[in-house]
DNA sequence: GGATTTCCATTCCTTCAGGTTATCACCAAC
DNA sequence: GTTGGTGATAACCTGAAGGAATGGAAATCC
């Protein structure tokens, strides 16, 4: 089904006169005769009568012409909707978010829905390890992370969260026995602050004698409030910070950031535009 | 937008192999390689990136794809029903219909359907004179209507409903002061039977002073129930018949049918259908 | 590390589908 | 009869689409 003859018959069928909608097709009616022909060839029926002023549909064209207006109509939506998905203005687009970005993700995405109503997004709930991975394997155009992200992938800090440590009654917040962390996996930008800790805390002749590592927050600060030791926790933890439990600044400013991120080779104009958003 | 380039892509989004998906396609490597970059230049943007072990979609190019195959199944799916439209097993089929036939065409058009559920069938209540000039002029394919029709209409007779003489009390049925019969627009068959009952009453020495019309049978038995005269009615008005009024066999076998009427040189093979469940 | 394989791009050539111009055939209206 | 309008046909031309052969870069294999 060539969507050329469709357009011929659906323009013929309009005025019922192979001059006008020859020319109306910028085509000569010799031309577009013979693209009738073939259609109806193909079909294996007449689709019109050709009486001697002008032509009339036959039953068959009549209901074959509901039908092919229908395709083409269709098929001038897609050229419509590719154009604007190579624009940017439809698509659609995945997008990652976790935990530490729950009040960050969520206004932002709705800013940009109302500015683009055609795209649509999906979005995945993972943890920033695994928004990386899909990143960097293309599952992922963008992701709510925390910083910084590796080599290939470029971001754009969005939060900044000041680290600061929670410990329990009768511990000592400078010298704490043990540090409790995050799990590695759930926050890759962790790493250089607890070693900038450590390094602190080193040059004041102290080694804590173990660091610990928990899967979430709450777990860390539950572990604290038991008095096994300092939790390093993003300050905006003090909303669920338990009883018997304090915050203390540590000696030397720890941050976490958190930010979009993106694999800046496999553009995407829609990618482009909700960077160019938050920017 | 060209459906051949479409199917194109969606083999290759398929295989993502040039050579394997060329060979799908009855085509070869280079002529594959020529309709992806073609595809690519109208669209303005690549659909896929070559790598050296086969090729992967771009993000427009996995948003594109969804709607490529969109418009390809639909595509798909016209040449199908085209296919069946022209063996006449689908399409539409306007079917008109009149009070006169409400015991007769509900019943084959529900028989019908069963055979044939992808047929769109378009029912329009109207006269049987409007329906004769629909059928002439091509916006009715079949008519259920009083017979006989005129010339270049083909006919099937369906039911034959006799014609019975409806009197009030305290007329005589034999020598009624006037005839009721009902308007000439409604039953173009009606008038050769009126005819006939008046040669017949003519030979018996006796004519009528005046032939009454009226629009419906509900209004002819309310005339004959006042004792204005006699209303030539079909045998089946029986079962409307309002108090006082007595049902005479006129002196003369006059029938009154039904059928099916259609017109042959608008041919279509739904409609020849239609005629053959009937026969 | 060179040979081989794999896979896509390029080049060149052929073919034929699709277009144009010119003309015909037919009917209707004047 | 003539003229005008309409679609069909014929002859020809162009260029788009496909095929064969080749190129070239990465991966693979001894």
């Amino acid at each position: 089904m060539e969507i050329r003859l469709l357009r011929a018959f659906v323009v013929l069928a309009d005025c019922l006169h192979y001059g006008q909608a020859a020319s109306r097709l910028c085509l000569t009616q010799p031309a577009l005769t013979k693209q009738i022909r073939v259609l109806e060839d193909r079909l294996g029926a007449p689709l019109l009568v050709r009486g001697r002023h002008g032509a009339a549909l036959t039953g068959f064209g009549a209901d074959f012409l509901g039908e092919a207006r229908e395709l083409l109509g269709r098929a001038d939506a897609l050229d419509e909707r590719a154009r604007r998905m190579v624009r940017g203005e439809a698509g659609r687009l995945a997008i990652g978010f976790g935990l530490s970005s729950l009040q960050l993700a969520p206004q932002h995405i709705a800013a940009f829905r109302r500015h683009h109503p055609d795209v649509e997004i999906g979005l995945e709930d993972m943890s920033s390890a695994e928004q990386v991975e899909r990143l960097l394997d293309g599952r992922l155009q963008l992701g709510f992370v925390r910083l910084p992200v590796v080599a290939p992938l470029a971001s754009l800090p969005l939060l900044t969260d000041r680290l600061v440590l929670a410990v329990g009654d009768g511990v000592d917040p400078l010298r704490p026995p043990t540090l409790l962390r995050l799990a590695r996996h759930r926050g890759p930008g962790l790493a250089g602050e607890v070693d900038r800790l450590l390094d602190h805390w080193a040059g004041q002749g102290y080694v804590p004698s173990a660091v610990h590592e928990a899967g979430d927050i709450q777990t860390l600060l539950a572990l604290a409030a038991a008095g096994i030791g300092a939790a390093l926790v993003p300050e905006s933890a003090v909303r669920i910070l338990p009883p018997g439990v304090r915050i203390v600044r540590p000696g030397t400013d720890l941050v976490w950031q958190t930010g979009l991120a993106w694999l800046p080779q496999a553009g995407s104009p829609l990618r482009d535009r909700f960077i160019a958003l938050l920017r």
